[in-house]
DNA sequence: ACTATATTTGCACAAGTATTCAATTGTTAA
DNA sequence: TTAACAATTGAATACTTGTGCAAATATAGT
């Protein structure tokens, strides 16, 4: 009994208890978090990198797509599948083609803006 | 025999082929690339997109965050180790408790360009 | 109708990852 | 030298996710 877990406590004498209070006030709002999650999660992965990449120089068809990434159609596919779902990309039919494009005012600003962090 | 994959081929006749050509000329490098996604990849969770933002605010020991995120000690230690090792923060010591703060000038301006496209 | 082709989609699976639990380290104070 | 505690770490687990494969859909030409 009294046997408190270890991971519960923390006996910490707030230096300054209003630091927390302060910060707590600024919290971001759950729905804020998830979409930021979102966004930044669709921008972690190597193949949606280079799509938007390569729709930020230019209007592409799947089949472009494929060929300029080095990735089979259905993993473009799959993946601008997700962009599409997200708002991220639109797209135009032409016949038996798909061409694709980006959608989103933010997403290239946001894009570059990592690119600047990588780049120092 | 000569059966073809379908995923192999794809005879568009293009439109323009300096078009590709021309995207090719611009593509990222692989190093770049991946740089980006582990920027983006470490924003993309909730718990540590939680961790950088408070930690924009202020200085905070392990305990205050997990505190603030209503998050376990260990989580948090454990996503925290990942900020060290990417070097997104620092830490100080201070008696039996560490104290964490960003170390990167570029993550909260990222940080921030994402909250503006999630706020639109 | 039939064929060819561009793209999409559902399923399965491998690889990656966030969290919990338990054990450990390092520090302070008695 | 012990006890208490902040923090870290490794292993196990549950969950997510990117891609290949095969089948389906859609469109154009014969």
């Amino acid at each position: 009994m009294r046997k408190k877990n270890q991971q519960d406590i923390c006996e910490v004498k707030y230096i300054d208890k209003d630091k927390i209070k302060d910060v707590k006030k600024q919290m971001l709002k759950d729905d804020e978090i998830n979409e930021l999650c979102e966004v930044f999660g669709i921008l972690s992965d190597s193949t949606r990198i280079r799509i938007i990449f390569v729709l930020s120089k230019k209007e592409l068809c799947v089949c472009d797509i494929s060929h300029l990434l080095n990735v089979s159609i259905s993993a473009v596919s799959h993946q601008l599948r997700i962009l599409r779902n997200t708002r991220l990309v639109k797209y135009r039919k032409q016949g038996k083609m798909v061409f694709y494009s980006l959608d989103d005012k933010h997403i290239s600003t946001l894009f570059n803006q990592g690119l600047r962090h990588v780049r120092e």
